[in-house]
RNA sequence: GCCUUCGUAGCUCAGUUGGAAGAGCGACGCAUUCGUAAUGCGUAGGUCGUCGGUUCGAAUCCGACCGAAGGCUCCA
């Protein structure tokens, strides 16, 4: 008879993450008891708890629906209802593969425990391959939902079957419960997706193709601006920009190595007879071509060549998402050409330029990857020990000397070198990846990359590849939902609309939009035949920062009253004074009017 | 790519058992000339995603395709 291993724990006694987690891998517990009730061939998977609630994975004999999700929390709400304790007890091998015999998945599991380490946990009737983490019965399970089904490959590989998700939310009140889900309403209202429709920023065109954005005027405006700003930046730091196409031959990546290791995130080759062209994917070996154009001294580097560039990436269809997954991408590329011991000095500049960028948008809720090769395997790295080992020395000092946390990743590293990537959420708390800094020291050496050195010698350089903000449309895809729409003045796309009361203010309208223009701020007169509250209505929904009211009284005076999109009213201002206030707030790029 | 759900006007959506395509917002027109978040009246706008099938008859049922959303990471 197997022995109980876990004794009681006081709930109130925990850290509430912990207690959160124990909650919810118990929840599922309960769910796949609930799931084995409905459907006795059910197979099981994995339970466990996440960031806002809890799934459980199944194989089953047919779809989920949403009926079945209202019948399983019912079932579920039964067996919190008894109060049933949570038995963990040790079992043997042999034991556990007679119990689960018919659950391939469990017996998967159990394939890679070690002898002696094989627990279970029962309540009620219900028994599951488990390594503990309950609460103590049933009875102490909180407010739950259950929010989705999904489909999902066991062990998160699509060579494996795929089974069932059902996700839930747990928290430890309703009160708390119901604000998640509030939370999500509002985050939803934030959706890029959404806002960009809104503002009539961007747009897809099912003939155009998938994962294409198309950017309309106000949507332009924006990438421009940001683009400006990143080339501004580069420009005051030593980079020269430069231009290199969109279609290469795809002999070029057979030598940098990218066709070997992306083949499949690349478009399929266009073939001019026995020549393939491909749609560029990536512009580190257009950039060593133009290296490799003209002579180099070791006078000469650094070297810091930067593009705008458009790339294509194949992504699969189902990884598709608005703007901050897509198949025609702008990257603010740069590639530093560079000595091994400029790495540390480069490495530091691009980190600063990030870092500059990011403040500059208010944008503080990322984190830093430091990506590192695994060790050991070799397997995608390159093997090249003592250049790994030195290049990731370099990284970690010149992280540490910046200040900024950050987490090593084993195994997360580029085939040609080490990293570090910036990782923003976006409001549905999804993480991508925006700027990134990546030491190379394979590919100079791929594509004859050389300089001459001190010693009249020829020598390979570094390359250091890194984008500011990543890809354009991805980081505005982050920023819209950041900014809820409402950009800064600096990069909103209409920065005021003057909103002429009556027609026969008209003409002053058209006045003092002139004078904006000319000033070089991006207006827009609302002429409509509606009444002022309507265009006020207008401008607050489209987020423009200033609306600009004149009537009779500052036709007369040469005012604008000013009201602010927080709903703050400035009142009659002279218009020489409101374009001193805004020059002022668009040249130090103020976050907030 | 795969799983689930979804696709009706520019947007948000309604459309009963298969029996004459609707609303609000937006657009446009006319009237109104208004002081800080929606003036009134009217008009236009749809191959019901596409193609095929079942049927006397399809937005509705079936199939294929196209597209979108969520998931495929958080290790029993």
């Amino acid at each position: 008879m197997p022995e109980p291993i876990e004794s009681h724990v006081d709930l109130a006694d925990l850290q509430q993450e912990e207690r959160l987690a124990r909650m919810r891998h118990s929840a599922a517990h309960v769910l796949a008891e609930a799931m084995v009730e409905l459907m006795p061939e059910a197979e099981l998977g994995i339970g466990p708890p996440t960031a806002t609630g809890f799934y459980y994975d199944f194989r089953l004999p047919r779809p989920l629906t949403q009926e079945d999700l209202t019948w399983l929390r019912r079932r579920m709400r039964k067996s919190i209802g008894r109060r049933l304790p949570f038995q963990m007890e040790a079992i043997t091998r042999g034991e556990a593969e007679g119990r689960w015999s018919d659950q391939p998945f469990k017996l998967d599991l159990l394939a890679d425990l070690e002898d002696g380490a094989i627990t279970q946990c029962t309540h009620g009737q219900f028994t599951d391959l488990c390594r503990g983490g309950h609460v103590n019965h049933t009875g102490e399970i909180p407010a739950f939902k259950l929010m989705s089904i999904a489909g999902a490959y066991w062990r998160g590989d699509e060579a494996n079957p795929q089974l069932q998700r059902v996700y839930g939310a747990l928290f430890e009140t309703a009160e708390e419960l119901e604000a998640y889900e509030r939370q999500l309403e509002e985050a939803r209202k934030r959706d890029h997706r959404r806002v960009g429709r809104e503002l009539g920023l961007f747009t897809f065109s099912d003939v155009v193709g998938q994962g294409i954005p198309l950017f309309l005027p106000k949507g332009e405006t924006v990438r421009h601006l940001m683009e400006s700003y990143v080339r501004e930046m580069q420009e005051r730091t030593g980079h020269q920009h430069v231009w290199t196409g969109n279609v290469v031959k795809g002999q070029l990546y057979e030598r940098s190595g990218h066709r070997e290791h992306y083949a499949d995130a690349m478009f399929p080759p266009m073939v001019d007879g026995d020549t393939e062209f491909l749609l560029k994917p990536m512009n580190c070996p257009s950039h060593m071509m133009l290296f490799n154009a003209e002579p180099h001294s070791y006078r000469d580097l650094p070297l810091r060549y930067a593009e705008f560039a458009t790339l294509y990436r194949y992504e699969k269809s189902g990884e598709l998402s608005g703007l901050t997954r897509v198949r025609a991408l702008t990257q603010d590329d740069g590639h530093i050409f560079c000595t091994p011991d400029q790495i540390q000095d480069e490495f530091a500049l691009a980190l600063s330029l990030v870092q500059e960028a990011l403040e500059t948008y208010g944008f503080s809720d990322y984190r830093i990857a430091l990506s590192l090769p695994d060790t050991g395997t070799g397997g995608k790295f390159v093997d090249a020990p003592e250049l790994w080992e030195e290049a990731v020395n370099a990284l970690r000092s010149a992280m540490e000397t910046s200040g900024l946390e950050f987490n090593e990743e084993v195994g997360e590293a580029a085939f040609y070198g080490p990293k570090a990537d910036f990782i923003a959420k976006d409001v549905l708390g999804r993480e991508w990846q925006l700027s990134t800094i990546q030491v190379d020291f394979i590919q100079p050496g791929r594509l004859g990359c050389v300089y001459t050195g001190e010693d009249g010698k020829e020598h390979t350089p570094i390359l250091l590849h890194r984008a500011v903000t990543g890809a354009t449309e991805r980081f505005m895809g982050v920023l819209i939902e950041h900014f809820g729409g409402a950009f800064p003045l600096w990069l909103a796309p209409v920065q005021a609309t003057v909103i002429p009361i009556a027609d026969r203010h008209q003409p002053y309208a058209d006045e003092v939009a002139a004078t904006l223009r000319e000033a070089g701020f991006r207006v827009e007169v609302d002429a409509r035949s509606e009444r002022m509250n309507a265009k006020i209505r207008h401008a607050q929904m489209q987020k423009v920062p200033y609306m600009l009211v004149a009537g009779d009284r500052e036709a007369e005076a040469g005012t604008v009253a000013v009201r602010v999109r927080t709903g703050e009213d400035l009142g009659a201002i002279p218009l020489a004074d409101f374009i001193a206030r805004i020059e002022g707030e668009r040249e130090t790029k103020a976050l907030a009017p």
